[in-house]
DNA sequence: CCTTAAACCGACCCGCTGGTCGGTTCCCTT
DNA sequence: AAGGGAACCGACCAGCGGGTCGGTTTAAGG
């Protein structure tokens, strides 16, 4: 086989992996010697590819988490259609587990930034970065949604957005372990509630 | 010195810059030399008063946090008046960072249960059982606003409830170290708004 | 083939940290 | 004053886990 081939599987293996077993246990409660395992690698492949664990989980965050939450958070966003319903099916998206064995990416942000905001800045940083995208383009979308007459005129779209995201991220303390579809579908309609207290109001014909 | 009084004070020591140092750095990222040293104190004074670090940071969950929590944001909705200005003074009180040099109670929750969801279940669980006293406590004046005639009809309590509780949670991950003042601010707001949606409309005399 | 370098192996190193234990000091009781 | 036990000390232990490094396998290129 090419060996460029094989170095790229190689590292796709190990970041597909990396994602399933820090995102189940934490980054800091996984030692590398599990992962390898799981792979048939040695130590000596690791260090290989990468340098070290910090950077293998940097490169994680930008290959992998980066890419989800952009498509499932961010690229639904781009329609000229309603905002509220657009970024209340996005979420409920995001929040739907995936198939069997499928990594919930819905609930990837809020651990990994509490993990890491007292432990390593920097990769704390990229983290948040990522929210920080999510949140600019909810704040663009709220406040086309005014122009556009969907959401009432007095509505602080910079508020509406943080205020969204802090929900939507607080929903994965309240979810223990347990999957809770109840829980989920009773925030959803929480959500929905809160929109209609920002929406303008129509004139009936 | 009485030595009962002695043994008191030590634990009591030990507990106090516990929390603060388990706070500030995580309790996996703190190791007890630091908090010893801080105290002046010895392995072996430790040892002798806890059976463990694990048995440490359970007294501290019930001695301090428990306790805290549950006087900001337990006790005060224990009134009869119109339970959602009520709920909201409260909240915002608890987001108060303290006293320069205090401890922000209101942060701590999130850090500890999504810390320990994934480490060590048992004191998930002790944690979690705090935030559940908190929703049974909603819940019910939530409840009791409805029957009240402040809260509409439709609305589901437990929903909102854990809504209002996720939203507080997600607070803790959007304000990164800087105390975000603005960023306080500005959930309140939503959170008023929220409110609006939920509360019954008065018909005007 | 045969060279060469990438890919990979795995034994080993070492710092860190929770926990142990034999000993010492302090205070209360009798 | 003496005995005893609680409070405390701090050197030491042991496991864990990230990282190293000399060696081996594999495959592309000449």
């Amino acid at each position: 086989m090419d060996k460029n081939l094989k170095k790229r599987e190689t590292m796709h293996r190990l970041c597909a992996k990396g994602l399933e077993v820090f995102h189940e246990k934490g980054y800091y409660n996984t030692n590398l010697d599990d992962i390898l395992k799981d792979l048939s690698l040695s130590k000596g492949a690791f260090y290989h590819h990468f340098k070290s664990k910090e950077d293998y989980f940097i490169t994680i965050v930008q290959n992998l988490i980066q890419q989800k939450v952009y498509a499932l958070l961010v690229e639904p966003l781009n329609t000229h259609e309603n905002p509220l319903p657009v970024i209340l099916d996005s979420i409920e998206q995001a929040l739907e587990p995936g198939r069997p064995n499928e990594i919930a990416y819905g609930f990837m942000l809020n651990d990994f930034i509490t993990e890491f905001s007292k432990r390593n800045q920097e990769i704390a940083t990229y983290l948040r970065d990522i929210l920080k995208v999510w949140e600019v383009n909810l704040v663009s979308i709220l406040k086309r949604g005014k122009v556009d007459g969907y959401i009432a005129r007095h509505v602080d779209c910079e508020g509406a957005a943080s205020y969204i995201i802090a929900s939507y991220l607080g929903m994965r303390t309240l979810l223990s372990e347990s999957t809770n579809r109840q829980l989920k579908y009773n925030y959803i309609q929480q959500l929905k509630l809160y929109f209609n207290a920002i929406e303008e109001r129509r004139v009936l014909a």
